[in-house]
DNA sequence: GCATATTATGCAAAGCATTGCGTAATTATT
DNA sequence: AATAATTACGCAATGCTTTGCATAATATGC
């Protein structure tokens, strides 16, 4: 019973012209008489006429929706992102529409099919950690559906990514601590098999060795992403007698658990052992002592992932030159470096 | 240059027969012979037809998208919800299109207006703390647009609502702190425009009574939702050398400020000052000690929102009852009472 | 063998906005 | 005054699906 909405044909009726000329009066089109077309115009305004977005949609073959997924809204980097699509593309005249992996593949597919289904106009995402194929966005970007990545990108060529320089930042991140006079710095990794954890290895490494310091494979833990496995991870490591003056961890999470472990130990932070991490989340204010952290610029990679959309509007599957673009990192200094 | 999908008229085209019957056959029709509808149908399936929405809606004045406006979805306490309402929504074939107002009234009336011209089924709404009227919201309902508010509700009657009781919840945390044996608690309130600062007071005024303890007046103190006032709040009352021994506060955010606060003038928590807050931050066990606080049920929250949502579809504007539902706090126990 | 019932399928309208092309009426041109 | 040019609109198709009604063909009954 959803009260149907003024169209062209009511205020056509109404005014006895045909909906062709009602439709061009209201984008003041020259070819409406003046008298006519104010009249239109007055009228359409008083009952507050809005062009039906399905009908246009159906005639442009253009839903003007954009599909965003990322493994949780919930995830400070996700909302950000999220945010600076919007920013952009609210500009542009598209809507979006978000849906959440929770980490999970088989959520990740059915997500993408449905946006598929509903004819959305492209799709920005980030991955789900279960991992899995990619079968999925290869068949929205058949169907004619760009698909950009950002954050969390999978491993194959054939897509546009938005991603920030994860060596460099680790880098950042290590110097800074060197620079506070520290020689015997630990990673605190995340899952073995994870890129990321990778990849930020090679940062921490190339700082050390810029540094001349000593590569101590014993000082590299992994850990899943969680506190209470930094916490875990942070206890092992001062049961064993290891020695160490500096952690860097793979994210912000992990270091809550890493401080509380060292709290309890009554190991001061920063000057028995400073800490940094990684994501600059909200809460690391609120850690004590609050948090180094290296700041990834969320909300601009969302704008960067919505801009590579639109200029990816007239999307050719079969041909078509795939865009990545690197972010810089910003380091965050607080009380616990 | 959008690639077009599979229609129905190209199947039609190709088997050589009408698309009513295509339809028809598709959704299994008995007035479709059992040759011809196991063509159909194996032909779809090999092309992957989906059938376009767009059309689907035009035809019956339905989007199957459902607005939700929320201050931020960065907010935990949204994005929980949010999660909610699509557990629910996904359900019955409803999309989620998610708008932020950031706190500001004005966005909040932009995304009000652009979903209705969207042509959602329903608008989920909490509202911005920005103050102003709810015109935009009647201008939805006015169009046969349900809307199902939750959280921060607006006064007006006209709307279906779900809310917790923030009274019970306010007694739940005084009535916790009393048990600890705390007599002397102060209650650090939102701004004090704020409707939710007045009712929880009610709440912690009513616990108090319960127990015969004296009220003081100055021990009620008003800020802004922020650590840093927060923290300048406590750092006020103890440098007035206000006694007390219990803080109950407006939210957790307020809290991290408190706790910073006490901390610095070495004030033992929870056998000094107990504190508790209010919303069960994800953040709250990464504090220093690990907060108490009251939660709230987000997650059915948003389920709830979602089903009055689903109830109301044959909204008439003219004729409803609005309805509201109550949901239940809890008490999460941490370190800090 | 003919009338009726049944089965399988097609036609066309509806839902809404846009737009190329056609037409009528008016104005300008020579 | 007659032709060309302009102005101001309307017609109808397009995009896609669903569905009531019509029609054709076959099967059933007597």
């Amino acid at each position: 019973m959803k009260s149907r909405q003024i169209t062209l044909k009511d205020i056509a009726k109404m005014l006895n012209v045909s909906t062709s000329t009602v439709s061009r009066a209201l984008k003041d089109s020259h070819e409406i008489g003046a008298e006519t077309k104010k009249q239109i115009i007055d009228l359409a305004t008083s009952l507050d006429y809005i062009p039906n977005p399905l009908a246009l949609g159906l005639l442009k073959n253009r839903s003007f929706t954009v599909g965003v997924l990322v493994p949780k809204i919930g995830y400070h980097y996700n909302s950000a992102a999220i945010s600076g699509m919007e920013e952009v593309l609210d500009r542009h005249g598209y809507s979006v529409m978000i849906c959440q992996s929770n980490e999970s593949h088989d959520q990740e597919v059915v997500h993408v099919k449905n946006l598929v289904a509903s004819r959305v106009d492209g799709i920005i995402a980030s991955l789900a950690q279960s991992a899995g194929d990619y079968d999925h966005f290869m068949y929205a970007q058949k169907k004619g559906v760009p698909v950009v990545f950002f954050d969390r990108v999978p491993d194959y060529e054939k897509a546009s990514k938005v991603i920030i320089d994860n060596e460099k930042g680790a880098i950042t991140a290590v110097n800074h601590l060197i620079e506070r006079g520290k020689k015997r710095i630990a990673y605190i990794a995340g899952p073995k098999n994870l890129r990321i954890s990778a990849i930020r290895y090679r940062g921490y490494e190339k700082a050390l060795k810029n540094h001349n310091l000593p590569i101590d494979k014993k000082l590299l833990i992994y850990c899943e992403f969680n506190q209470e496995m930094g916490y875990q991870a942070c206890k092992k490591m001062i049961a064993e007698g290891k020695s160490f003056d500096g952690i860097f961890a793979v994210n912000d999470r992990t270091c809550a658990g890493v401080l509380a472990a060292l709290r309890e130990h009554n190991i001061a932070v920063p000057d028995d052992v400073a800490v940094i991490g990684f994501n600059d989340e909200p809460y690391d204010i609120f850690l004590y002592p609050s948090l180094s952290s290296i700041k990834q610029p969320a909300f601009e990679i969302g704008q960067e992932a919505a801009r590579i959309f639109l200029s990816e509007r007239d999307f050719d599957p079969e041909n078509f030159t795939p865009q990545t673009k690197i972010l810089e990192t910003e380091l965050i200094w607080r009380a616990s470096t």
